[in-house]
DNA sequence: CTTTCTTTGTGAAAAGTGTTACAAAGTTCG
DNA sequence: CGAACTTTGTAACACTTTTCACAAAGAAAG
């Protein structure tokens, strides 16, 4: 195989058009798929074959691509190991980001054990509740702090996703004082909306909400 | 109050044109939302203040409602304790399911121990796993059984809702397994997506993408 | 009762997302 | 090399969902 100059545009985002979010959340779908063709010694492979693994369309894969560049040859495909590269460049799967959790009951304690935060590079390293009595508790060697000392452990850990696994009630509450530490990415598992600046991201994670649209679906079948 | 014959058309769904899947699930939160308000004895909210609540336009309460019918009164707004009872009827909350989950790891115990279940109507009935060491041991009145009487115990529990709580590489099986035992609705948390037949539905939970996301996010700022 | 104000319900326009279709680029093979 | 084949990248189209905008309905006030 001779060496060519290409002309691959291997920028995030380029020009700034607005990406959907379906579609990131798909790149990471391409992702998983190609590590484990590269994994399995597979050099190349054509949009069309990717999508049938994935069930989806052959266009929308290199649709999706083409947000970010080119990264196909016509006529063969693309080059597994590239694209990984690319990928996980454009996803930003290379760097790690602290995480706080804030509220640690049934679910604020799963979360603290649950294996995939560290497997997507992030490191949970603070706990805040109100509550005394779990004050100073230590579960998978985060230790349970006062909620007040939140800002403060936000600015001195480098904390840059809150998460939020209080009630309802109290979710806003929490959100602001995430936003006044300086925290741009909550993770809410709260049921209800949060106000937040506009630089904000919140990522709503609401069970509650899949469950009533599971029951919605029966209900209309029966 | 005078009382006054209304012409509503309080059906479910009626001309069956296509509804979003988005509108279904904001009217659980109308619903949560309004739920609260009767609550707190306010008897009638325009659009434009139940979208303000939930950061939303005034245009698309009333869209998603219009899909249904017709419940405000002009000049008004919305009677809260009938669209209470409008949004209950229409999104099926007065009746219960049965529901089995296949794999009790790490997120199938949390699954049998969460509360959100109940709350919404859905009964954790049944719980199935390979590991023979598992089999025989009860979670919150549940007794693991062998994977292998799953179709079995699905037909004798009347059982509506499977979910599905291994890894992503016997997510498939088990789905196949839930399709020929006569499941429609299927709540996936492996990250892999299911090949079912048409008239099933398969919700995704995804947590891992949910995280991946933010992690974009957050490699975009810096 | 009439005027003024508020709010609904809904077509029409706009925005967003996915699909189709095809020229251009690259590969394969005789 | 040239013909036949494969596959990309994208523009045009189709479909879905949201926003706009306004007539009609009712409320409020005098």
């Amino acid at each position: 195989m001779k060496s060519v100059t290409k002309f691959v545009k291997v920028v995030t985002n380029m020009g700034h058009r607005k990406i959907p979010e379906s579609t990131i959340s798909r790149l990471f779908v391409y992702l998983r798929e190609i590590a484990s063709l590269a994994n399995m010694n597979i050099r190349t492979i054509s949009s069309g074959e990717l999508g049938e693994r994935l069930n989806l369309s052959d266009a929308q894969v290199r649709k999706d691509l083409g947000y970010f560049g080119q990264f196909g040859v016509s006529g063969s495909g693309y080059d597994t190991n590239e694209l990984k590269a690319a990928l996980e460049k454009i996803l930003g799967k290379n760097k790690t980001w602290n995480v706080a959790v804030v509220g640690v009951g049934h679910l604020g304690s799963a979360l603290l054990t649950y294996p995939g935060f560290k497997e997507h590079g992030l490191n949970l390293v603070a706990a805040f509740d109100s509550d005394a009595r779990k004050i100073g508790k230590e579960i998978s060697g985060v230790t349970i702090e006062a909620f007040e000392n939140m800002p403060k452990a936000v600015k001195n850990n480098k904390v840059s996703i809150g998460v939020i696994a209080v009630p309802a009630q109290r979710a806003q509450e929490v959100a602001d004082k995430f936003v006044s530490a300086g925290i741009k990415c909550i993770l809410n598992f709260a049921p209800t909306s949060l106000n937040v600046p506009e630089d904000v991201k919140v990522k709503d994670v609401d069970l509650s909400r899949e469950l009533e649209t599971l029951s919605y679906f029966l209900a209309g079948k029966k």
